[in-house]
DNA sequence: TGAATATATGAACAGATGCTCATATATTGG
DNA sequence: CCAATATATGAGCATCTGTTCATATATTCA
C-alpha cells in the first residue's frame, strides 16, 4: 500500500479491476464518445430526439458517413430508432451516455478555460 | 421541439453544444478511456500510484508499451509522473477522470449482466 | 567508474477507423 | 406504378493507433 494521493483510492474501480468482460465493455462506451462526429451526434441526442438529416445539417459529414455512425452506436445499444414516415427518428437509449457526457464535457470546459491563460 | 423521450432533454450538454473546442477537448479525454491498456492503467491508479513496472505486471504489454501509453495519458494531464530512485511512480491526476471510469463501469456492468441473459 | 535495473523514445508495421462515392432499400404522393 | 425523398449499406482509401524491437537515458550500488 502507497501514501498520499491527490485522488482517494476508489473502491468501486477497484471493485471491477479483474473483470476482463466489463472492462472492455466499459471501452467500448468511452469508444463511442471519442469521435467528434458521433459525439456531436450524441450531444444533439441529449437535447432531443432528431432525423438522420438533422444530424446531417448539425455535423458535417455526409448523410452516408451519419449513417454509419449512427449504425455503430445502435449496435451498441446507445441510440435507437424508429421510422415515422419517410423519417428516421434517432433517440438517445440511456441515462448512462447523457451522465459521462455531462461529466467529460465540464471536465473539458476547466481544460479549455485553464489553458486558455 | 418534439414530445416524448426516454432520457429528458440535458440543458448542461445543450450549453455546450455550440463550443468546438470543449467538445473536441471532452472526445479526448473519452478517447484516453476507450483503449483496454489504458483503461487498466487508469483503473488500477484508482485505487493508488504504481510504478511503470507495476503496472506492466498489470496490463500484458512490453514495458515500452506502457511508458508509450503513459506518456499520452501525461500529455493529455490525466496522470502525472514522480521519480523515487530508479523508479517512476504514476498516479492520477484528475477526480473527473475518477468520477467518469466508475460511471462507464457501473454501466458497463448492466450491460454485461443484461446479455448473460 | 562500470554493471545492473528502471524507464523513455524512435522506427516500423499490421490492423483499425472514418470518410466519401456509388448504389440499394423504404416510404409517400401523384 | 413511378418519381421524389429519406435512409442504409458496401467498397475503397487515406489516416490514425497500438504494439514491439532496438536503443538511449537515468539512477543506484559495488
Amino acid at each position: 500500500m502507497r501514501e498520499e494521493h491527490l485522488v482517494k483510492p476508489d473502491e468501486v474501480v477497484a471493485g471491477y479491476l479483474a473483470n476482463e468482460d466489463i472492462i472492455y465493455e466499459a471501452t467500448q462506451i468511452f469508444d463511442a464518445l471519442s469521435d467528434y462526429t458521433r459525439f456531436q451526434i450524441l450531444a444533439a441526442l441529449c437535447t432531443g430526439s432528431r432525423s438522420v438529416s438533422e444530424l446531417k445539417e448539425l455535423c458535417h459529414v455526409s448523410q452516408s458517413g451519419i449513417s454509419h455512425q449512427l449504425r455503430l452506436l445502435r449496435d451498441r445499444g446507445l441510440v435507437f430508432a424508429r421510422r415515422e414516415g419517410q423519417r428516421v427518428i434517432y433517440s438517445l437509449a440511456d441515462e448512462h451516455v447523457a451522465m459521462l457526457m455531462r461529466v467529460g464535457l465540464e471536465h473539458a470546459a476547466e481544460a479549455v478555460s485553464v489553458e486558455g491563460e
